[in-house]
DNA sequence: CGGCATCCCCAGAGATACTG
DNA sequence: CAGTATCTCTGGGGATGCCG
């Protein structure tokens, strides 16, 4: 039951945290922009003030470091055509699509369980 | 195709980011230690000082909060043996085991494409 | 339009020490 | 053994402004 993908999370002996390729991945996507960009892109291309727009609360310097990030880790594919004014298009590579499916999988059960683990915090901020 | 998720991931017009499921989530189990902690008890009871050790890099400082908020948040249960010395155990909770099956299959994606994303990197950060 | 450079600031992680 | 308390410090994110 995985066993084998648990022995290869060993921390002990690996003081690399790139060596563990969980934790590796999530350091990079577990923040808190990366995995609504991908969701995003889901629906197809978009352009870089398109994502602005759609994710709010994130500001250009954030989205732009996010995107490179992406990008140099193979989420993302960038398109710049040099007009001007500038325009430039981000969409899924193969890979990123392929993480779509264990992230939907997360956001599923995130909208599931919401509701339970809110519960479950008043109950535990409830008792003395 | 989870369209309905999507569309309850609103940043717009919603800046209590606990009205989002998937960033509520991520927020808590996010961070460099939640996940590593569940995959250990995913087979079975573990002590607080075996966490320690199975978890070799995190400080018992941030393996008491982190177990704190994953049991506020129901995803562990405590249990403590009023001894000398004191003994406590830690347990999933049926939420908690629920959530191993998107965690692992994020394991699992990760273990398979590790490799890929690492030449990625490799590759962008030759590139001028 | 897209995206860096710069400055600032604070939440959060580490270190250390103490307690039931 | 299983924590808590306190202090410190850093690095990641916000704000702002400039550039091609």
């Amino acid at each position: 039951m995985l066993k084998g993908d648990l022995m290869s999370l060993p921390n002990k002996s690996t003081p690399d945290l790139q060596s563990c390729p969980i934790r590796d991945v999530l350091d990079r996507i577990g923040d808190q922009w990366s995995f609504l960009i991908l969701l995003e892109l889901q629906d197809g291309v978009r352009r870089f003030s398109e994502l602005n727009r759609a994710i709010d609360d994130v500001s250009k310097q954030m989205l732009s470091r996010t995107l490179k990030r992406l990008e140099q880790d193979g989420f993302v594919h960038r398109q710049l055509y040099p007009e001007i004014p500038p325009r430039v298009e981000y969409r899924l590579t193969e890979l990123g699509r392929s993480f779509l499916v264990p992230l939907n999988a997360l956001v599923a059960w995130a909208d599931a369980h919401h509701s339970t683990i809110r519960n479950c915090r008043k109950t535990y901020d409830a008792a003395p």
